[in-house]
DNA sequence: TATCAAAATAATGATATAATTATATTGAAA
DNA sequence: TTTCAATATAATTATATCATTATTTTGATA
């Protein structure tokens, strides 16, 4: 909407434990939600839910493999966060 | 607490609009509250309670100086925080 | 010391977010 | 085609966040 919303849809989707750890993880590769949900002390809804917000800000890429969703990092995404950075930094 | 909580309230302290707007102003040299309000179209209160979430964050320095405080943003935090951006992408 | 400007705090309400349990959807394979 | 694993959605609750108005505190100065 505004030039602020979507830097602030990206700062918003890393702010929170449970987001921080599933990239810290996806960060050595790719995973899929099932085997995140193993390393997490949350319900499968809850990581969907969060997997969603990831996922919606672009942060974290998403296919579909059988009955599996596999998410990767936008290697895009750190240089992107960076630039926005400077706007404000 | 965790090893994650300092970063998801670095983050959370961007997820703000308003408070975007108030560290784009801040770019371009140090203010106070009454002049930031100028710009802002929030109430005072408001303005306090974001300059307060800037500050703890440690985003933000500030001064007093008479009856007002001064705002400056802090010079280290745009290295920090790619630092915790090269963490998690 | 009375007044005024700047900022902070208190009380409160509206909305957003993160979590749960229950249920539905999707797709592979027996 | 039934079953089961993986994921998504719905409904709901608890908590967090952003905003307001009213009030208080702080500090300069008339």
């Amino acid at each position: 909407m505004n030039k602020f919303s979507n830097d602030v849809k990206l700062f918003k989707a890393l702010s929170d434990e449970n987001r921080l750890k599933v990239l810290e993880i996806l960060k050595d590769g790719e995973k899929c939600g099932s085997d995140l949900l193993l390393d997490l002390e949350i319900s499968q809804p809850t990581l969907s839910h969060h997997m969603k917000i990831l996922c919606d800000s672009t942060i974290v890429n998403y296919r579909k493999d059988g009955k599996q969703m596999i998410y990767t990092i936008n290697e895009n995404i750190k240089l992107k966060l960076t630039e926005i950075l400077n706007n404000y930094l």
